[in-house]
DNA sequence: CTAATCACCTGAAGGC
DNA sequence: TGCCTTCAGGTGATTA
C-alpha cells in the first residue's frame, strides 16, 4: 500500500498525537509481527521523537527504536479510550499508553513489521538517502543515475540508492517526464534526468499535500482515505486516454509489477 | 552484477 | 452459487 508520501501522512499525524506519551503495555496477536532486536523493555518508556526514511516509521524512545514498515496493508490506528474489543480482525499488534489512548497496527497481509531495535540504523542498512531529504542534490541524484545500467523503473523503485518511491509514483513520475519505464537508466539524457528529479519531488509532494493514496487499504491514522487517487495520470488508467495526446493509456507486465504508461508521449531511451 | 521467480499472506474481482 | 486464476501501495531470499 504505502509509499512515501502515504507513510509521511501517517508520521505527521503521528508526531502530533503521541510525542511525549509512555509506554503503558502492549500485546501482540500476531507473532511474526512484532520483531524484537534487543533485550530492553518498552514499557513505561516515553516516545521521545517521530521520524521518517523512505517508508519506515522511526519511533525514537527513551532507550530504544520501533521502526515500522507497513508493507502491503499495513496500518497504524489510533485511539482515545481501549477498545472493548480490540482483537478485531487483522490487528496485529496493539499499543497502549498511560493515559489510555494507543494505537493499534492492523496488517491484512502480514507482511507489515514493528522491529524493536537499539538503533534505528540497524533496519535502515540498505535504506538510501529519502527521496525529498533537503540534503539530496539533483548532482547526486545524476551521479546514482549515471551509474546504474538498470532499466529506469527498476532504479527508481529499488530503495538502496534514493527511498521512498513504489510502484504508483515511479509511474506518475515517469508519465510527467516523458520516459518510458523501459529505458536504460544511465542512457536516458542529463536534462531528462534533471527532469525525473525534479517531477519526482514535485509529484510526491503534491501527493503530500493530499493525504496520500488509497487504492484499497490504506488509511491514516485516524482512518481517514488519501485523496491523491483522483489525480493519477496514467497509474490504473490503462484503456482512457492520455491527458496530453489522447492515446490509450497501456498497461504491461514490468521488473515484475503491472505498469502503466503512455506508448506515445514516453520515449525509450536505449 | 543484474534479472527473474518465488515466498510471504489475505481478499477482491473476473472467467466459466 | 462456487470454484479457479490473477492481481494488489513491498521486500528479501534464491536461482540462473
Amino acid at each position: 500500500m504505502p509509499e512515501l508520501p502515504e507513510v509521511e501522512t501517517v508520521v505527521r499525524e503521528l508526531k502530533s498525537k503521541i510525542v511525549g506519551k509512555t509506554i503503558e503495555d502492549y500485546t501482540v496477536f500476531w507473532h511474526k509481527t512484532f520483531v524484537k532486536k534487543c533485550d530492553r523493555d518498552i514499557k513505561q518508556q516515553t516516545i521521545r521523537e517521530i521520524g521518517r526514511q523512505g517508508k519506515y516509521i522511526l519511533i525514537k524512545l527513551d532507550n530504544c527504536f520501533l521502526v515500522i514498515h507497513l508493507r502491503m496493508t499495513g496500518q497504524v490506528l489510533l485511539f482515545e479510550q481501549h477498545p472493548n474489543e480490540i482483537e478485531a480482525a487483522h490487528n496485529r499488534v496493539a499499543f497502549t499508553f498511560t493515559d489510555g489512548s494507543g494505537f493499534i497496527f492492523n496488517d491484512t497481509r502480514k507482511f507489515g513489521r514493528i522491529y524493536q531495535v537499539n538503533q534505528a540504523d540497524e533496519v535502515l542498512e540498505k535504506v538510501g538517502i529519502d527521496a525529498i531529504d533537503p540534503n539530496l542534490t539533483v548532482t547526486q541524484f545524476k551521479t546514482f543515475m549515471g551509474k546504474s545500467r538498470k532499466p529506469v523503473k527498476t532504479f527508481l523503485m529499488d530503495q538502496a540508492s534514493v527511498s521512498g518511491m513504489g510502484n504508483i509514483y515511479t509511474d506518475e513520475v515517469l508519465f510527467r517526464s516523458k520516459v518510458h519505464p523501459a529505458s536504460v537508466t544511465s542512457k536516458i539524457p542529463a536534462l531528462k534526468q534533471h527532469l525525473i528529479f525534479e517531477n519526482m519531488q514535485q509529484v510526491l509532494a503534491f501527493a503530500i499535500k493530499n493525504m496520500g493514496s488509497t487504492i484499497s487499504d490504506y488509511r491514516d491514522p485516524n482512518g481517514n482515505l488519501g485523496n491523491n487517487q483522483k489525480f493519477f495520470n496514467v497509474y490504473q488508467q490503462q484503456g482512457k486516454e492520455c491527458v496530453q495526446c489522447k492515446s490509450i493509456i497501456e498497461k504491461i507486465r514490468f521488473a515484475g509489477r503491472g505498469t502503466h504508461f503512455c506508448p506515445k508521449c514516453q520515449k525509450i531511451y536505449k
